[in-house]
RNA sequence: GCGCCCGUAGCUCAGCUGGAUAGAGCGCCUGCCUCCGGAGCAGGAGGUCACAGGUUCGAAUCCUGUCGGGCGCACCA
């Protein structure tokens, strides 16, 4: 596919004298007026002709170099369309040869990309809202590694704190009330409600809080670090089962708490550059020339202790200088737009080059319809609930349309839990969004198990083929690819694979690939209802299986970049 | 009050970074299984791209303002 669009390039670009990178192609409107289009526009004030003259004075000049392409004029457009046989087989064989590492490149090689995702804040359990910043790393951390980069996928966990001396306080005090071993994070989340209801009639508390954390600060040995590191450890056990669940993993996972001993020396190496100044009491930047009115970011309280923006300070110096990264990616809520835009902007007073390599991958926040979410409220929907029901309701959809279906438990976990990251993956990550239990447990129309349904009825055609030896190989006929030019649509999208998966890496976008997939699954499902593959001329039944196992073979990579299994039935 | 983000069909969203007649899904209406899986396919109704200006050959897309919604704004994380 890109092989078609070089050569186009370079004949507008021989033709014309513009040069070849800088002619963009687009897709044209309907696709029966070509596969790639060029509005001539763009030339129009340099040649001083009217954009239809163009067009046409072009469409003459290169047909004549063009063997396998045919351009027209349309209007100001010049239309490409390249012949059927050509296309069909590179797109076709090349899909089928990539499998699910199909738009593979070495654009990455020798850089590193540091994705910090999830972040769940320990002792409390993860909620729906915590599913964005987990799918979203963990296909960047996918895509990227397609690409040819080396992902440093991080899981930032809230580990430290003043919370924590709050909960080692209730365990100490009521400790014995819950059984924490059995199911520590309800246990420990019962603690901590507790403690923020009593502590408002009883000021002891508090201060048994302070002198917790306190010790804990302090870094000696005994029953209060005793506690948090049990408290951690449970947690991190908790959280493990959701991530396999969900198929994520991480290179490091490494909590705040690691960061405490570095502190001094990012404050000594902010205050060194020479940014910082006394406001108050307390050690800030000023950021007004950045952005005029930007609010100062604060390092030091005028206690001399250390806040969250000096915590990831330290976080980010060290990813510097662990990773030396090519690209920094902070996948965190747009609640924290300004604690990013603070952070980078530290960078930019202190003339650090490096800075425009970090970016806030920034997404919308997950809502209630009734309203924010508060874990301590009760306001809350837990992941663990979401993953369950879309389960349940993927088992109950197997019993009633495919009853005798092999390993349908484990298909119903992969049908559900793909529900839900599909859904999740689907719209702009930047738009917030309203949680609706009808709405993440549809699998009817633009979701995950239309997708995979639509994987499961190629591989179905697939092994019926194997089955009666009607596989090209078998019956040894040559494809005829001059036969799919029905298929037109299906080739064409299957040939952009690639630039989905450059562009969602690009600008860390998933839904860009999750979009891109529903519009393949439209394309060849639309495709196959109108057409036969199996019992059709050997030729051109050879030339539907390809394109069949090469459609079925890029839903099954794209799915797979988004971290949606793809069962062979459901 | 100030700052950042969002506003496209009844609802949920695409719209290739300024290009051709603005597209899907859900819901509603109508068709399609003696034929490779109906979690599907085909069709219909449904739009002042929030509003008002501007930039230019051309604007849903860029700029300014207004309105509506979300988030944030120093010693929490």
């Amino acid at each position: 596919m890109k092989r078609f669009a070089d050569e186009i390039r370079a004949a507008i670009a021989a033709a014309t004298g513009i040069d070849a990178a800088a002619v963009r192609l687009e897709k044209p409107r309907d696709i029966a007026m070509g596969d790639f289009a060029f509005p001539c526009f763009v030339l129009a004030k340099e040649l001083k002709q009217a954009p239809p003259a163009i067009a046409a004075d072009l469409a003459g000049k290169l047909n004549e170099d063009f063997s396998n392409i045919q351009a027209v004029a349309t209007g100001p457009y010049l239309n490409f369309k390249v012949e059927v046989a050509a296309l069909s087989q590179a797109v076709v064989e090349g899909a089928i040869a990539g499998g699910n590492q199909y738009g593979q490149s070495d654009e990455g090689a020798g850089r590193r990309v540091v994705i910090d995702f999830s972040s769940p804040n320990i002792a409390k359990p993860m909620h729906v809202g915590h599913l964005r910043s987990t799918i979203l790393g963990a296909s960047l951390h996918r895509m990227h590694a397609l690409l040819g980069y080396e992902p440093v996928g991080i899981n930032h966990i809230g580990d430290w704190g003043s919370q924590f001396g709050k909960l080692v306080a209730a365990i100490a005090r009521w400790g014995d009330t819950v059984d924490i071993d059995a199911d520590p994070i309800p246990a420990l989340l019962k603690l901590y409600v507790r403690f923020h209801d009593e502590a408002e009639g009883d000021p002891t508390l508090e201060e048994e809080a302070r002198t917790a954390f306190r010790e804990l600060e302090s870094g000696v040995e005994g029953d209060v670090r005793e506690t948090w590191r049990k408290i951690t450890e449970l947690s991190l056990a908790e959280f493990n089962k959701t991530y396999e669940r969900l198929g994520v993993e991480f290179d490091l996972v490494r909590g705040e708490a690691w960061y405490e001993d570095k502190l001094t020396s990012t404050l000594d190496r902010i205050e060194a550059s020479g940014v910082t100044e006394e406001s108050d009491g307390a050690t800030i930047v000023d950021l007004t020339s950045i952005r005029k009115k930007m609010a100062p970011c604060l390092l030091k309280k005028t206690d001399g202790t250390t806040l969250y923006a000096t915590r990831d300070m330290a976080a980010l110096f060290s990813r510097h200088d662990e990773f030396d990264f090519h690209r920094l990616l902070w996948v965190v809520g747009s609640d924290q737009n300004l604690h990013f835009e603070q952070l980078k902007g530290v960078l930019k007073r202190m003339e650090l080059p490096w800075e425009p390599a970090c970016e806030h991958v920034s997404f919308g926040m997950m809502r209630l319809p009734e309203g924010k979410l508060s874990t301590r409220a009760g306001k809350v929907v837990f992941l663990g609930d979401v993953l369950d029901r879309a389960v349940e309701e993927a088992r109950r959809t197997i019993a009633e349309k495919n009853p005798d279906l092999a390993n349908a438990e484990l298909v119903a976990e992969q049908v559900g839990v793909g529900a839900i990251v599909f859904n999740d993956l689907k719209r702009e990550r930047i738009k917030d969004v309203v949680f609706k239990w009808d709405e993440v447990l549809s699998f009817e129309g633009e979701t995950g198990p239309y997708a995979q349904y639509t994987f499961a009825r190629m591989q179905s055609i697939l092994r019926k083929a194997k089955a009666s030896g009607e596989e090209a190989a078998t019956t040894g006929a040559a494809p005829d690819w001059s036969a799919l030019e029905d298929a037109r649509g299906v080739i064409l999208c299957l040939g952009r694979y690639p630039d989905a998966i450059r562009t969602a890496a690009a600008e860390a976008e998933p839904s860009h690939l999750t979009q891109f997939i529903l519009n393949l699954c439209r394309e060849t499902n639309s495709w196959y209802a109108n057409h036969r593959v199996l019992g059709e001329a050997p030729e051109l039944t050879a030339a539907r299986l390809a394109l069949v196992e090469a459609a079925s073979s890029v839903v099954r990579a794209g799915l797979t970049m988004l971290g949606v299994p793809a069962p062979q039935e459901m």
